[in-house]
DNA sequence: ACACTTAGTGTAATAAAAACACTTTAGATA
DNA sequence: TATCTAAAGTGTTTTTATTACACTAAGTGT
């Protein structure tokens, strides 16, 4: 009886995405609603959001099956996507309500569900999701109650993912469209550091960096002073980049 | 056929170390050689080393495998471990030598292997390995030419991993004992970012850490000045620490 | 007493961060 | 076509951080 305790399973290995995207308001998820895939089970509806999973085949690399992942729900290729955690804690997915969910999936409910979770940044305007409005949509990130499972943690886990990231890396551009104004990225700095920024000091900032190319084009359409659009330079970023080892402490 | 593509399998999981040290000079791995585990094998040297690694238990979270094998390893608790990354290719350990070794460690050889990599820091001078000289000891980072499975590749990850915690958040202190001096803190930040700092300015920036305590109490036994010795208080770095969401971009 | 070794210290110049308010330019509207 | 509205764009001053740089102090060993 002891010794079960240090038995070796094999536990079962998914991928968890968080997806962010922004509209120029708001930090967003995309979250899928269970209820509609369930229909089938009449009786049982979970009424509640997850986050995109699925598990990973036999011989798919984890960057792949999060790829196919997020291909197979909004049809986008070549997103950014950072690996950020593992969930395996033993108890996960062993609440009677996971348990019927693991049984209606054909999954064995006693089966250890270990799911790597990565986060995705995709500019929203890119995607037409052919789910939208039916099970899936982009909620406001401080909107978010109750999600199934453990995916508040997943979530809350990816989001200090991405503010740390975004302190060190330019990514911030990965929730734009290619051209954008400084005024969108200010604020993409500040929903995901859920700070306000001033406007000037942060212009001051990244006129430093030069990997962000002004363009001769300004917006079109709006009902006041047009904006100047830039683009992110992925080349200048690559070859002016100061390694981890020129930074002084 | 082509459907074997998206079979989904039960991967085995297990947990790899890397398990950083500092002697004052150098930064350390803490590396086992796999030739004497496989002794009984006779025929079949694998005269090279490996992180330290093994498989979680069937109710065991990934963090307490983590700490159990660093446990069994150094006699230690309460290290400083930090969860960096997922290795999963499909391909892993699928060398002929590979396999060998996992037959001779009792598993399926065509089963796919996912490895958790934690890294560790660990003051070396609390340490006496039982095992040291035997099979396992400390080798400088810069020293560590090629080493089993796929073992660089984590190596190189975790050390990544480790210089930019170390940028973001005050752990070099876990490198050093309880009392140590501004000169060892500032080599371990050398050794690690692999870049040689001021030491005026260096000091002239932990001074503005108000959670490093100086102390009434200097070095003994030094054939020189001896040093003044600090503490890293947790207690005021937790209190004074700036949340990500205070940052200024 | 002298040699050796590492600890410890200050200043000036440059760069970055922070705080702060008004003018410009387009479309919308009357 | 004059006026309104809304966001874009811009500069200065103060404070703080970074960089570069060289000598004296305090112990042990001989």
């Amino acid at each position: 009886m002891a010794n079960i305790v240090t038995n070796i399973i094999n536990p079962h290995i998914s991928v968890d995405c968080v997806i962010f995207g922004f509209d120029d308001d708001n930090l967003n998820i995309l979250l899928v609603d269970r209820t509609l895939k369930e229909k089938k089970t009449d009786h049982i509806i979970f009424n509640d959001f997850t986050l995109t999973g699925n598990h990973i085949y036999e011989k798919e690399d984890l960057n792949d099956a999060a790829h196919r992942i997020l291909y197979d729900l909004t049809g986008l290729k070549n997103i950014y996507l950072e690996q950020f955690s593992v969930f395996a804690h033993p108890e996960r997915l062993s609440k009677p309500n996971d348990k019927l969910w693991l049984i209606n999936q054909g999954k064995d409910p006693e089966s250890r569900i270990i799911s790597v979770g990565y986060f995705a940044l995709i500019a929203t305007n890119n995607v037409t999701l052919e789910w939208k409005g039916r099970n899936v949509d982009w909620f406001p990130i401080n909107k978010i109650k109750e999600l199934a499972f453990d995916h508040n943690q997943i979530l809350n886990s990816a989001l200090k993912a991405l503010q740390t990231k975004l302190l060190n890396e330019p990514i911030g551009f990965e929730l734009l469209p290619e051209k954008f104004t400084l005024s969108q990225l200010q604020k993409v700095y500040e929903v995901i550091l859920g700070t306000s920024l001033d406007k000037r000091n942060f212009r001051k900032k990244v006129s430093r960096m030069k990997y962000l190319i002004p363009l001769n084009e300004k917006q079109k359409g709006v009902a006041h002073k047009p904006a100047q659009l830039f683009v992110f330079s992925r080349e200048i970023y690559e070859k002016t980049k100061r390694n981890v080892f020129d930074f002084s402490i």
